[in-house]
DNA sequence: AATGAATGAGGATTCATTCAT
DNA sequence: GATGAATGAATCCTCATTCAT
């Protein structure tokens, strides 16, 4: 019963997919036929939308992105200090929106996909130029070297996502660490 | 002809090309029969002496865990003060050895194998554990909380490793960004 | 924005992009929506117009067919002498009309397609008894027996246009070996 | 039940089985599954022998060649005069070992199959040089201009394989009609 | 010890075709 | 008339793994 109008609708039910599969399944050996069976349609059409497997997984990628820039920015329009910007970058990264395992685990990935795929790592790129570029701004005023504290607290960040990854790292516990080195920073 | 006392050799020449196409493929599709050609045998062989594809993966990552491990142990071995037992693990960790596109490469996909492998996260753990440990013990004396010290800085140090598997990033910022966050730390 | 009296433009431009799309492909591995697409129109109407693949590589043949044949039929207009009709068709076969790497790649193409599809061998034995009956009535006066006369040098049209198909065959050539080969059989 | 020494049995089970399907299904839409399930192994042992789909056509290409080439041979070996020379070549050439609907049909695909692949193009070029080499050879001390007399008879063999392709061509026909082109050419 | 032989399973991708709108 | 939606089937190819030798 094929109706007008579908596309969008079938784009957000893969991206949705495929975002849950990799979670699923800890890593990219994702099938199409999985990802396009759990979105509720043909592989082929997964392929008519998508024109390929990886262009499904950026999509993905480039909707995660996407959410969590939105959580930031958000976040970010209520904060008037600059110790309240930090807070409301690190709040929004380790929200429940997004320090879940399943997101975790897409964000790993997406770090392997940026190895071999040129789209990957421009969007990893990306994302990193904005965290910097909000940390180097909460910062500005704070500290000598903006731009060498925002580094450091975004690796930071990094660095406790990856290691969440892991299990075993409660929410609270990293929000607690970068807020002390953001002090420590001043 | 097959010969005796070639065992050693052999696992040893597996691990070692199980290495280096993980790095070349920068992921974890790297094929038993590649890694064996590349090794000179048959993946036939590959199979008798690691009796399957995980295996050979986790023993590459012990591999790469265990010369960390040394080089780690070595620096430390020299280093007198505090400050530098912190500079000794940096340095190892960002020496030439280990801060290769290659085994970073490794590293971040052990973090992906760790995600369905269990002896692939158990090994990452015992790994955490004894980089916390040895920096716990290096920071015992000079901060009040030294547990929580270590973490922000072990966090920190994967942290930096990640960014550097996008590239960009050279050994001697990420030891200055470690450094001066122990440093702020005191 | 349906139209009516589409239908024969549609049709045509379907008929044209399939040859060209042959021609392309070098053989009959094209798929309908490529046809279609190159026809500017969406597949489903392809179909709607054609019923089917086979319908639409059976249009194209009969195309090229009808042009070869009105070539011959024009060229033969003109002539007078059995020589002058021999040459006719000679030159119609061999003009820049149909010795072409595009029109050369299609009739080989359909004589492997009559190998499958009835219809396509139809169109080609019509073909052929065409041409003989052309070339016997051109010889009838002028060789004991022409029919035989007349085979033979439908064959050499044949080979030579076979041997085109790999290329290096100039059309000169060709018309040079045809005429030839006439007058040998006087 | 694995065995030693395999390699050429499967390779040769494979070729054949290749000319076979290709003569049933007269066109180049073989899969390489049914291909080798009529060799009566799995797919996966004819990728692992021949590497790839293009490899098998050009091997069953090159036995089909070399068949050829060895029965011309042969009947050369016994002529002695020109024209037994040529009697050779055309009789080799229809012959009950080529002059067959599936080697007929396996030749005309061959032709398609060198517009796209270099392989099968070079591996036709060949033939064809051969071919001439063996009639200007027969025809040196008979006509004017060899070369000329010994493309048209070779344009003539194609054309009359060509038709034959169609069906209704008998063998007798087809060398009576380069006979008496031959002897026209004296 | 070492390997060639062998395969079942799976995966990305394409395509002809149908159907509701 | 025209199309986007949709899919089942097929295809090429890869791979981990097993086994007889």
């Amino acid at each position: 019963m094929p109706k007008v109008g579908m596309e969008p609708i079938r784009r957000a039910a893969l991206v949705q997919a495929t975002i849950e599969e990799i979670g699923q399944a800890g890593n990219l050996d994702v099938s199409v036929g999985r990802i396009a069976k759990r979105a509720g349609m043909s592989s082929a059409l997964a392929f008519h939308y998508f024109g390929g497997k990886e262009e499904m997984l950026l999509a993905a990628m480039r909707h995660i992105l996407t959410l969590y820039g939105a959580e930031v920015r958000g976040a970010l329009a209520m904060a008037r200090t600059p110790r309240e910007r930090v807070e409301a970058i690190v709040r929004a990264s380790f929200g429940p929106g997004n320090f879940r395992a399943e997101v975790i685990s897409a964000w790993l990935n997406f770090y392997v996909l940026a190895m071999t795929s040129d789209g990957a790592r421009r969007l990893l790129v990306l994302y990193r130029r904005r965290l910097r570029s909000n940390l180097v701004h909460a910062l500005r005023t704070e500290v000598p070297d903006p731009v060498a504290s925002a580094d450091r607290i975004a690796a930071l960040i990094d660095g406790l996502y990856l290691r969440a990854a892991l299990g075993g790292e409660t929410a609270g516990d990293a929000i607690a660490h970068v807020l002390s080195a953001f002090t420590k920073e001043l």
